[in-house]
DNA sequence: TTGTACGCGTTATCAA
DNA sequence: TTGATAACGCGTACAA
């Protein structure tokens, strides 16, 4: 049973509030009696309940942060972008995961409005439907991440991110490009298979839904894209993956096939992950500004609290060539 | 301003305990009066409030998870086992990072202290020592993973594992064995360091101090650490690492400075990182029963919530050999 | 089966 | 500068 503040007031001879005024550095207190009862506090093992606190202030000074994938380390990295941000505003993190589950996600965005947090972003979300429908009862501010379609939402654009790729592997001589998508439910909001569109598109290269497998984000997904594209003919020569982890599966499943990368087949990840820079080969892969994103969707959400006006903020992705890309090899029949 | 109890009181004509006692399914209710109230509660958005309802509880049925890193995909691994176990209790999961730093990780703790949770896991404490300490008024129970001298604690037993990997290596004839720890700090209570002594003792090999140097759990630690081995003369035959982003950043120092691995060098690390199985080549590491660990911590801390006993809990770490080791090279003066 | 009254630990308002 | 008193939203013993 920890000892309240009732407790101090009762050894110190004085009234709760005085000791509430004396622990929150209150202006109207003599220096003596703040001193006094803050060293009494201190001796009793005094540690506030925020959850008392909480109660009356009807704040929480804490935010809920929904994560779609704890494992996967670009989620990590947006986390560090949030925390910062929210560390300098003196805001509390309250993280939960919802492995990629739309009815986890809405389940965990519920807990934090019963825990009446000040306010909530999502990573990844798989419902984002759900926050703009208005029976839904959301009653605080909430933030998404890379769901362009919200209205408040801080995103990079994988749109162009695509254009990026498909117009640098067009640049080498690649026609016959595919798309391995993050999965079956992803594919339909993808904003990376847009820009792949349109790009083809631009460079009159007709689109090919061949060309365009499911994978779902993690290597294994990617391994069993790579052997579906290697049973078509022709095969295509460059192959543009949904993130780094699916590149690494596919880069796999094509040496296990005794194929070369990039000599065979040009391969292109996306996220930029720290250990995809020293693989065999390095790979090519699109840069998102990760840490940047998530110190944009504290603030957004912070503004969202103090009832200010937002916009959507849409950020730019970039190019880093590696090794895992190369000029197409010749037709044979030329 | 949310909807309490006292409006749906108010709205029902009822008393707000019989508010309270429709919607916790209390027994001594008509079904009649029950689903009347439930059906009004959600009509008019009703959320419960959370910490309202901890202040007279006085529990919170959440624990708390402060965890040293959340880029590294070990932690979140290990988060995945913690979650399941306690989803099927009905416990909620307060996670939070402290970026390896002991200040932050005690402030953490602290702060999971005022918000009065029901009890504390610690993944990769920097502060073990703490957690002994009287003075520090801890009056919650708290669970270390990895910190075996604590009493509450789960742990891999790392000191086998670093036997394993050294006995490994002396198989294939290594005897210039380096060892890269996971930082200055860590080098002190190292279990690995430890268990790579010990089996280098058990083989009559000298323990050679030049041929353990710190990097820090991450690439870039490996790459220096790995230049600072090729600087020796001679140079060890075989690194073992760490962990195995560490023997990432081993690999590409080696490979840039012109060696290749396993032929000039065998490379082992820790952890079996799923991506690290696919890398090239695929990393001989040491796998550790992550899932189980989180499973048992978890259990373990429900243990000690419920003031039944508990007993420190050691696991062991399984070798797995891939394509990043093998035999020594004869000995030029052969 | 339901209502009344109280308490959880804290802050805020008003008097003194 | 300090002390009563009320309130935050909810659960529960007790009474009705």
């Amino acid at each position: 049973m920890p000892v309240s503040i009732k407790d101090i007031a009762q050894k110190a001879g004085v009234s709760p509030s005085t000791v509430s005024r004396a622990l929150n550095d209150h202006p109207r207190i003599s220096q003596e009696t703040k001193t006094y009862i803050q060293n009494l506090a201190r001796s009793m093992g005094y540690i506030p309940s925020t959850v008392a606190r909480n109660l009356v202030t009807r704040r929480t000074a804490t935010i809920g942060v929904a994560i779609a994938d704890l494992t996967d380390p670009y989620y990590g990295r947006l986390m560090l972008g949030i925390d910062d941000a929210a560390a300098a505003h003196n805001y509390q993190v309250l993280l939960s995961c919802f492995y990629r589950d739309p009815d986890r996600e809405l389940a965990l965005v519920h807990d934090f409005h019963k825990r009446r947090v000040d306010g909530i972003i999502v990573l990844g979300s798989e419902a984002e439907s759900a926050y703009s429908d208005p029976d839904q009862n959301f009653f605080m501010p909430i933030v998404l991440v890379n769901r362009p379609g919200y209205r408040c939402s801080v995103s990079v654009d994988r749109n162009v991110g695509g254009q990026m790729v498909v117009d640098y592997l067009v640049s080498l001589g690649h026609r016959r490009i595919a798309f391995i998508t993050g999965g079956a439910r992803q594919r339909i909001r993808s904003r990376r298979l847009a820009g792949y569109r349109q790009a083809l598109a631009r460079h009159h290269i007709p689109y090919n839904p061949d060309l365009v497998v499911d994978g779902d984000g993690e290597i294994s997904g990617g391994i069993r894209a790579a052997n579906q594209l290697l049973s078509l003919s022709p095969p295509p020569t460059a192959v543009f993956c949904f993130n780094d982890m699916t590149a690494i599966g596919v880069i796999n499943a094509l040496r296990r096939q005794g194929f070369r990368v990039p000599d065979d087949f040009s391969v292109v990840g996306f996220d930029d992950l720290e250990m995809t820079a020293y693989y065999s080969p390095a790979l090519t892969t699109v840069r998102q500004p990760t840490h940047e994103v998530g110190e944009r969707a504290f603030d957004m959400l912070s503004r969202l609290i103090r009832h200010q006006p937002v916009e959507p903020e849409m950020l730019n992705p970039e190019l880093v060539i590696r090794a895992s890309t190369t000029s197409a090899a010749q037709p044979l029949t030329a």
